[in-house]
DNA sequence: GTGAAAGCGCTAACAA
DNA sequence: TTGTTAGCGCTTTCAC
């Protein structure tokens, strides 16, 4: 006995740690953190013993002393930048599913789309060592993440960076399957809505598809807001020749695109037709009913994980690219 | 100089760690912890140049060991059980705007509406050793949240438990005004839609409203799918005497309400008029227009984050329990 | 402001 | 299986 004479035995009842475990099971300290561990070297009449002693008096591993003592977490952490959004959601469920899988812990940042917290949850993360970052749709600076990954891996996931482990649906080939819905069902003047800042890959399948049909991109440049883009749509209405079809960058935008249609009393799909992106699940309600192009966000999930591993394994690998197919959902807002 | 003969001084790089930093810098490495704590006892040009060091060195200060030395996370555990609803975004993002005030960090375990990951969620956060857990709206059994009180605090939001210190939105009140605001547009025939399981304030404000009305309470049972109350308002409409206006528990159900109405070609809010609960961000859309009653979710996360404190500090104090006002937000699918 | 010493609760390596 | 010995990287305390 090292020091252990001054257990206080009442009031402000300490937390039990390892070594109360071992002296009330009547085992060596090793054992316990063996049993604990689910590691080899321990009889399994022993370790049912352990645990069931560690149970009866609320002893509970200190995560921080096991990680620290070991050198390794075993954890990844994921920053969201859009908490709410029914993608985020779904990459995530598909990252939980193959960190359980994997056995990967997982340590959530919550960020959001203003930037003002990037930071700091990205600090938070490292001082917690985790052993990569997943970033889902992240509008940081590609420097900036390039930076970062000098020092721990990162993966951005929906979004392609150069240097950075991407894991993507592919744009180009999606807004491809929504222009060709549209062209497909008659239409000649079709629209396309897309926020600026950004050379996209959605843009350029929306051109090369309208080019392709021999017919003329249009496209209008708006915010993230949705009522930007009812008032975008609003506008193109009552030009000279009003596009029959639009087609929004993203399903918020095209939302909104149908409130403006519902403003005006134009009828979709009849009047004009409306395709988003992303397939929300406010999309796939009665009344919203937008055709849209889903990106397999579950999937994208699961593979950043798998991209997160490999380049844990391989730190000096060089960047990883992974590209899913995208799917075009049809509803009610293209075909009557 | 204890051991460090061994820095190793080319391949794997180490990470830096406080010693390092120390000797770059010139200084004693309990100064360079005064430093990063923001510590009286370094003068400000003396804290300016660790950091700087400590910058350049690419020094990050590992989260582990300082909270196992120092015996305290100050770290709060938050539960999020529907992520993705607007709800648990604006209650969260109350949260982190509160303990960011109070200098609390944040651990986010992300659970789901199954249950099925509670258990591992939970054991996650206390073997993180957080100093309280807030629950948004969680489902877990009322006894279980008791016993994981014993251990660690806990507090629920959005949900008022017994014997566990709650923050909620008063229910009653707010169904009250649901009803007083249907009765005064002319309404007698209100039905409400509730998930059976469980005693509710908000049925409980339904049923004393509409007595008070002198008008005849009605409930019919969903789940919590949009679908199952899209279908019970369509079996309501066939009845009898159908309602011309329903009052459904949440915004999911009312927007499953709004479905049925579309496809029965019933006029909102004309035939009938519909409320729900919680205001999404998607019932303020032009198409759905969905009035709501609002529960100040933002403001119900900082007070999470405040009653965690006053628990923290006092944790032989007896059940706290605060109550907010909610507040009707009216659209046009009661007031065409 | 400094430096030494002790220790947080655990894992790891090895001899018994 | 067991105990022992060493840390992990940091905070804390205290004499200087």
């Amino acid at each position: 006995m090292v020091c252990s004479l001054e257990t206080q035995e009442g009031s402000v009842a300490k937390r039990p740690i390892m070594d109360d475990v071992a002296r009330e099971a009547g085992v060596s300290r090793t054992l316990v953190s063996l049993a604990f561990r689910n590691a080899p070297g321990v009889s399994e009449a022993t370790r049912q013993h352990i645990l069931e002693v560690a149970n009866r008096i609320g002893y509970r591993r200190n995560m921080m002393a096991s990680q620290l003592a070991s050198l390794s977490t075993r954890t990844l952490g994921v920053i969201l930048f859009d908490m709410g959004n029914d993608l985020t959601t779904d990459v995530f469920r598909g990252i939980q599913d193959e960190a359980d899988k994997l056995d990967f812990g997982l340590l959530v940042g919550v960020s959001d789309s203003t930037g003002k917290r990037d930071k700091r949850t990205v600090e938070y993360l490292i001082e917690a060592r985790v052993e990569a970052i997943l970033l889902i749709s992240s509008a940081m600076a590609g420097s900036e993440l390039r930076a970062m990954s000098r020092t721990t891996p990162v993966v951005s996931l929906t979004r392609q960076v150069n240097g950075i482990d991407s894991v993507v649906c592919d744009g180009m080939a999606g807004a491809q399957l929504a222009v060709e819905h549209l062209v497909g069902l008659g239409h000649t003047r079709i629209d396309h809505l897309a926020p600026a800042w950004r050379p996209s890959h959605r843009v350029t399948g929306y051109e090369s598809a309208m080019r392709k049909a021999g017919l003329t991109p249009r496209i209008t440049e708006i915010t993230y807001e949705r009522d930007d883009a009812a008032r975008a749509a609003e506008w193109l209405l009552k030009q000279a020749e009003p596009p029959t079809a639009i087609f929004a960058n993203n399903d918020i935008a095209a939302q909104g695109v149908l409130d403006a249609l519902y403003e005006t009393r134009l009828r979709v799909p009849d009047d004009v037709a409306v395709v988003g992106y992303d397939n929300l699940r406010s999309s796939a309600s009665k009344l919203i009913s937008l055709t849209s192009v889903d990106q397999q966000a579950f999937r994208l999930g699961q593979l950043g994980v798998q991209t997160a591993q490999a380049r844990i394994a391989h730190p000096a690998a060089s960047p990883i690219l992974r590209v899913l197919s995208p799917e075009l959902v049809i509803r009610r807002s293209t075909v009557g």
